[in-house]
DNA sequence: CCAACATATTCGTCAAGGCGTATAAGTAAT
DNA sequence: ATTACTTATACGCCTTGACGAATATGTTGG
């Protein structure tokens, strides 16, 4: 009954993060809530394959959804399992030194700060960062 | 040409660790080289399954195999990556509060003290512990 | 209700990989 | 060479999941 640092599946969340495209998502959420708008504009693949990843990380707990209207804004939730919160935020850490990663963050804050620019996000709400207590001394 | 951290896949890195046989296998290596009856014989499993998840362990570059007569001696090997390495680490010191792991740990432990007990085990080489430098300070 | 927009889901196809079974490959001893 | 033994690989079957394309769902504003 009392299966504290059980009920989470170790393996899913491996085979969560065992897909490129779904660590690029990670490593724009690193910080931030982003609507999904944002999430095709960067990565410049098609709105039903971003949304396809989405979904599997939410299935694995990963990542949490908000609707704001016709937006729908996704974020990284902490996993309650402390290892596994420990192992993932040691994983954003690393990303953030990947050079395609770094690309990735780069092109979300130059969209973030020119919306006009980019087409498809006139009109889109802006990621707003998210409160995450000690997100970042992981390293 | 001067890519230090790359070069280094973490898609596959993750995916190697997305199945719990893996899993098992590497918290049995955790700090010593064993040799495959030694798997075959605590997981309980077809030797075929062990020797195929071994070869994908070593594709993926996070185990090593040394040839001692008949038998195959397989270790951890530390990924050049330093995230990498800390985040194998991580995962195997996470993996010791794992239920499941700790009794896997359990009936390696007992083999080894008592082999006879383990008919396949009969002469089977024992593990070594193996000198990984910073292995076990990950918390 | 309808149109426009953002996002989600479905469908068909395909490749990766997990499994059990059978068999191959490497080694040691006779 | 033959046998016994340990480990690796090949085969066929099946499930998962990745993809593009099409379509459905949900929301807002006329």
């Amino acid at each position: 009954m009392e299966k504290k640092s059980s009920q989470f599946n170790l393996e899913r969340f491996f085979q969560a993060l065992g897909d490129n495209t779904r660590l690029r998502l990670l490593n724009l959420m690193g910080d931030q809530e982003l609507c999904v708008c944002y999430f095709v504009e960067i990565l410049g693949q098609p709105q039903p394959k971003i949304s396809r990843h989405l979904a599997y990380l939410r299935r694995a707990g990963i990542v949490q959804a908000r609707r704001e209207g016709k937006w729908m804004h996704y974020r990284i939730v902490m996993p309650p399992n402390i290892g596994a919160a420990q192992l993932l935020r040691q994983t954003l850490a690393w990303l953030q030194e990947d050079r395609a990663m770094q690309a990735d963050r780069a092109r979300l804050s130059k969209a973030c700060c020119s919306p006009a620019k980019f087409v498809a996000l006139q009109g889109a709400p802006s990621p707003t960062p998210v409160e995450r207590s000690f997100a970042s001394e992981a390293r």
